[in-house]
Formats: C-alpha cells, sequence, structure tokens
DNA sequence: TGCTTTATTGAATCGTTGC
DNA sequence: TGCAACGATTCAATAAAGC
C-alpha cells in the first residue's frame, strides 16, 4: 500500500490534470501523467506547465558524424545510427536545437527537480556547455561502462566503452533536490554510490524487436541504467518526464516503480511500441519502492523536549564515549560543562575544542552500567511521536 | 642505446632548434626541446613553430567554484585548490582563454599529432565544445577513474570518482595520427585498450612535497596516467608539449620513456620543482620502450598493469624457474629475450622453441633471492584492484 | 623488529532551520 | 534579509604512532 502521505499528493496531482489528445493542440492547464504525447519535443513542452515536473531523463539525439558505412573484419557492416532524427546541418544547427529543448525543460522542471541527459563525445560536451549557459547547475558526470561494447572494428581508437550522464539541478541555489543517499549507499555494499557505474548494454529478450527480428530503435537504454537514475532522484508518485521517450525505457521503469511518467516522442512506431510494452509492466509492490526514512527527513527534537518528556532527567550526568568529559543536564535543555553552559552541540564542541560536533552522537547516558548515546533518547521520543499522531 | 633510425630523427631535430632562453623575448625559428618555457602558454605558443610537436598533453585549469569551506565528517578541513590561476570571472572568461591555448596548441601540432586533454565536469564540456568549434576531431573522451577518490562528505551527490581526458586529432582528415593500438592491446589481456582507465591518484612518494611536508601542487597527476597517453600516442623520440606543466608529470615520464618534451609554465616555484624532478630520472634503456613491431601477435595478458602498478619495473629481468632465459620487462609490458620483443607468453614459447607456452607461469622475478613466478605478481594485482573488479 | 592502531589527506562547484 | 544554531556526513592509501 502506498503510504497516506503519498498517495494523497498524488491523487492531488491527477485531479489538476485536464486530460488532453495525442496532439499538440490547445494549451495545457497543468502537466499530463502517464501518457505519450505526439510530437516535438519543443513544442510538447512549451505547452506543460511550468515547475511542474519531479525529474527530468533526456536521451538526445547524439549528432553522430559517420561518414562512411563502417564494416566488420569479416566485411559484414556494421548497422549505424543513420535515421533522420539524428541528421544535423551543422554544430550550430544541433546548438539551437538543444538550447531549444534545454529552455524548455528547464521551465517545465520544480525548484527541487534535477535533470540526466545522457550523450557520448559526439554530443555531450556541446549539452554540457548549454546546460551551463542556461544555468543548470551540475551536480555530477555520471560514467555508464559498459561491460560489453561494441569493439572498435579499425583498431584505430580505444574501444569505446561508456557513455556519459550530466546530471544538473535547475540552478545553483536548489540545493532540496530529490536525492536517496542512504538508499544507493545501501544498494552499494554500504559505500557511497560512485560516479561511474557498470552495467550491461541493453539486449536479451529486453531488446524490443519487429516481427523481422530488426530492432525497433537504434539507441534503447537498459532498464538498469533508468532503474538507478530513477531510484536515485525522485520519490514515489513524483512525475517523471522524458522528452525522447523512443521506445518508453523510462516510462516502463518509472511504471515499475511506482512513479509517474510523461513521454514526448515524434515517431508513431516508437510511440506504439512504448505503448504495448508500458501496459505490459506490473507497478511492483509499494513495500519494496517505499523510500526508507532518511535522518535528514526526520522530524527534528529539541533536546529540552527530552527533559520535558521525562526521558532524562534533569541533574543526570552525560559522558562521551570513552568517559574523558562529563556535563549535567540542566532543567532547561542545555548541559553545564566545568562551568560553561550550552546546548549539547556546544558542549560538545568545547568538550573536544572542535569548531563543531553532533551532540546526539557525542554524548552518552549510563543505563545499568552501559553507556548508550542520547541519540537512542531521540529515537523513543520520535517513536512516541508517530504512536501519538496515529 | 636508441635504434639508429630513431636516433637520427631526433638528432636532425635537434639541430633545428634555435636555443632559447627562458623569457618571452624574441622569435623561435624552431621549437626548443626539453626545456621549460617560462610565462603565459598562450604567448610562449604563439613563439613555437608551427606544426612543430607530435603530441599535446594539457592539464589546464579547472575553474573551480567553490562557495563555502567544506570540512570532513570529524571536522578537519579539505583542503580545496583556491589558487589564484584556478579563478576566472565567469564562463565567458573561461572560454576565452580556452580558446586562445587551444588555438595555439592546435597550430603547432603536426598534421599527424594529437592532443588530449583533462578535466572535471566543471569546465571539460566548455573545453570539448571549443574544441569542436576549432576543428579539432575527437577520436575519444576517456574517463580516468580512480579508485581511491575523495569521498562526498556531506552525501549530497555521487562519489566524484573519475576525471575525463578528451583525446582529439589536429582536424578530421588527419587519419595518419600516431596510435600504438597493437603494444596497447597486448598491455590488456590482449583485449583492445577500453576508454576507461583505473588508476589511483598521485600519492605516496611520487606525490611532491616541500620541506614543512606540504604538496608541491594541488593537483598533480600520477605519472601511470601519462605513461599511457605517452605510450598510446607516440613514439621514441618525438617531441611532446605540455603548456600547463606544473611540476612537470609529463616531462618526467617523457624523459623515462625516451621522449622529448617541452613545458610551459608560470610559477617560478612549480619550474623549480619540475626541473630537479626531471633532472632526476634515468631514461629507460632503448630495448624496453621501442616500438613493437606492429604486426597482430599471439594473445598476450594483462603484464603492463603490473608495470603501471608498479609491481614490476621496467627494465627487471625475468628468467625461467631453471635460470637457463632471460628476459628484460618493457615499459608497454612486453618482453624482451634477445632481440625478440612479445608478450609474456610468446617470449617463453620461443626460449623453450615451443609452440605455447603460459607466460605467468613460465616467468619468474627475483626476491632476496628466490624466485617466484609473476604469477604472483598478478594476483597481488587482483587484490589491489578488487574494489574496481566488480 | 614487526604488527596493530590511529591520524592524515586527496581538483569539491558537498545544508537547513529559525530568529 | 542576514546571522547563528542545529546536526548530518567519508573511502582508500599512506604515514605515524603505539605496542
Amino acid at each position: 500500500m502506498r503510504s497516506a502521505r503519498v498517495g494523497a499528493a498524488r491523487l492531488k496531482a491527477r485531479n489538476q490534470v485536464t486530460r488532453i489528445g495525442r496532439t499538440n493542440e490547445g494549451p495545457l492547464r497543468a502537466t499530463a501523467r502517464n501518457e505519450i504525447l505526439c510530437g516535438d519535443c519543443v513544442a510538447s513542452m512549451e505547452r506543460l506547465a511550468q515547475e511542474s515536473v519531479d525529474l527530468v531523463f533526456a536521451d538526445p539525439p547524439y549528432n553522430l558524424q559517420l561518414a562512411n558505412r563502417l564494416h566488420r573484419p569479416d566485411q559484414s557492416l556494421v548497422d549505424a545510427v543513420d535515421n533522420d532524427w539524428d541528421k544535423f546541418a551543422n554544430f550550430a544547427a544541433y546548438d539551437a536545437f538543444t538550447r531549444d529543448w534545454l529552455a524548455q525543460a528547464r521551465r517545465v522542471m520544480k525548484p527541487s527537480a534535477t535533470i540526466f541527459v545522457i550523450g557520448s563525445y559526439h554530443n555531450i560536451f556541446r549539452v554540457g556547455a548549454i546546460m551551463q549557459d542556461l544555468g543548470f547547475w551540475i551536480l555530477n558526470d555520471i560514467v555508464w561502462r559498459k561491460n560489453n561494447p561494441m569493439p572498435n572494428f579499425r583498431g584505430r581508437r580505444f574501444t569505446n566503452a561508456h557513455e556519459t550522464m550530466i546530471w544538473a539541478a535547475r540552478d545553483q541555489s536548489a540545493k532540496n533536490y530529490t536525492f536517496n543517499y542512504e538508499a544507493l549507499k545501501a544498494a552499494n555494499e554500504d559505500c557511497q554510490m560512485r560516479s561511474d557505474w557498470l552495467l550491461p548494454i541493453c539486449g536479451g529478450t529486453e531488446r524490443l524487436k519487429d516481427g523481422a527480428g530488426r530492432k525497433t530503435h537504434p539507441t534503447q537504454k537498459p532498464e538498469a541504467l533508468l532503474a538507478r537514475v530513477i531510484l536515485a532522484a525522485s520519490s514515489p508518485g513524483d512525475l517523471v518526464l522524458d522528452p525522447f521517450f523512443g521506445t518508453g525505457t523510462t516510462g516502463a521503469v518509472a511504471k515499475r516503480l511506482g512513479r509517474d511518467w510523461l513521454g514526448i516522442e515524434r515517431d508513431g512506431d516508437y510511440r506504439a511500441a512504448a505503448r504495448a510494452r508500458i501496459a505490459a509492466i506490473e507497478p511492483l509492490p509499494n513495500e519494496t519502492i517505499a523510500t526508507a526514512p532518511s535522518k535528514r527527513t526526520e522530524p527534528r527534537i529539541a533536546f529540552a523536549s527530552l527533559v520535558e518528556a521525562g526521558l532524562i532527567a534533569p541533574g543526570a550526568t552525560l559522558v562521551d564515549a570513552r568517559r574523558r568529559h562529563r556535563a549535567v543536564v540542566r532543567a532547561d535543555g542545555a548541559l553545564s560543562l566545568s562551568g560553561f553552559v550550552g546546548s549539547i552541540h556546544k558542549t560538545g564542541a568545547l568538550a573536544q575544542g572542535l569548531p563543531a560536533c553532533n551532540g546526539w552522537t557525542f554524548w552518552h547516558y549510563e543505563e545499568k552500567g552501559a553507556l548508550a548515546p542520547i541519540d537512542d533518547l531521540r529515537a523513543e521520543a520520535r517513536e512516541r511521536l508517530k504512536v501519538a499522531a496515529e
């Protein structure tokens, strides 16, 4: 079951939606959800409400410049990307296109939203520079390392074994962007997730193919890549926009992970493939996708309230883990440390001679001869609050 | 001894040099070698002869924009890069600077030369876009993955665990650039070298420090990184230009690998450190660095990574278990056995007159008088890289 | 001397809340 | 709006110190 808070927010957002068709006609009062908009992504985004999406994933044309056809050593032809949508007259044309869609993406992003743009060396430098020029604030560049890349058949370069994603906030001042740091760390052997991700390319049964066995889309991204992006930078119920939807990997993964999604795609074949694909997706049970509470999102508790609640008595003695320092709890929730009176943090800092200190983990109380951090008392107080709220 | 052909070419180049001082005064008829030019890199490069260098390695200022001081969880202060040389008023100023030095670098590059530029997400996108605008033809972007990066202390982003190098030819038509494909392949388990390189950051005894233990330069690059760049994209006797010479890693590695070098540096302290450092470098014997035969060779195994990691030194002697055969370790990870150059397997087979051989168990190194198979070193290397093995 | 423990450090665009 | 307080946060390698 979706949590009550998230469910309510999502329902509210749903009710604000003005249902629209699949064409570009008419204005939008709010932003659609869980649909594929037909048409050019700039025109489509222009009609979306500003500050309405929580996350953008964009896989724009790479502007590959393959002058000639490429043959493998056995003389077979490499099925290169030569679609019309990847053709631009020159860098200036590509830059203008890039500026247009990025500006619109930025407009529809909530202040707390972030954007991922994936590309290769053909286009990612232009994309990144334009993002900076538009005011995006880059948080990381992320390297998708492919464990099974296509080799360089001519032996004239290094194997092009990675693609680059730029992760950016809407602007420098946006400090409250969604980043599920703890969840990613837990998923990575309790080490913080690095900027290089090793993932296989999209193949096997995941790769969409037509009746004749031809791949439906030349650059279909692996769902594992989108899963990490969406888990890292959104919450259940959030709206994920993909302006270059293709065959809908973003929508499929978003639906599975309990996020809403919105795709924009010009090509009818891609839209049809995406629609069928997403319809077959079964969302995961809510308990598997609910974001774990992080310390940052827990309600703040004043140390004084622990004293008021009787969890710690005025006059009690607190010590650090090694019993080197002693402080006495005052009735007003401050501590007294050899004549100095201050907060648990200030006294902890003073005791250690440091500029700052987290008093919750520094100070301990004695219970049955053993020491426990006063953070345990805070957890107890939060537990009581939670019970009282129900 | 250097080979006759290479030696002659080098001598000829030397004779063309007009000796210059360390100031920016006066024109240059040709390009100096094995010196550090004092001054601004744009002005200095303007005085170099056009089409005179074979390889450029550039580590320009990254334009970091640090808003505040950063403390570790233990409250210690992070020693961030806040040098004046990394300060620019805005993106436009950084772009203008970048355009200027890149244009000069391109002018002095031979048609067959390539350039490596290293940067982070702060600057690399602007650098890459400007390179494309100036006509450079990007061959690869290469990711330097750090196995020991600084963590993200606030838990607000992914660990910034890599830097990016752009490798480019002077223009699209330059097809004859130097790329030692076979040597790199032999050094990488007989697999093509990928675009992601795992290397430790510069530390330990390699890191230059002043008398008080402070690092001489805040961003000294590891020699292993430069070694792979120089081995990949130059030949013995070639001239390697570094317009942001710093403490001279490029010069040190170039000299060791039998390349000529030219550095440009504004800071007198950096220049002095670089000069002393390079003077202490002993070039490797020629047989360890001569370009390997270009014909496709039998399968080889990743012996080069042991050399890069310092587990076995270039020039070291390997013997078989009964000390009947001796081979010398080359800097590119191949072995030299009485004039024949090949992989550890090929040389082992040749020594025994057998069609094939497992070099890992055939060849031994000497440690404290005892012999041990180089397979032990491979195990050690694997242990070190366990983090990255995934 | 050798092993264990502790301290230091590296290109970093690294908060939020309430008065 | 600015300022001060709260309080959350680290991985690997190297070097130094302790035993």
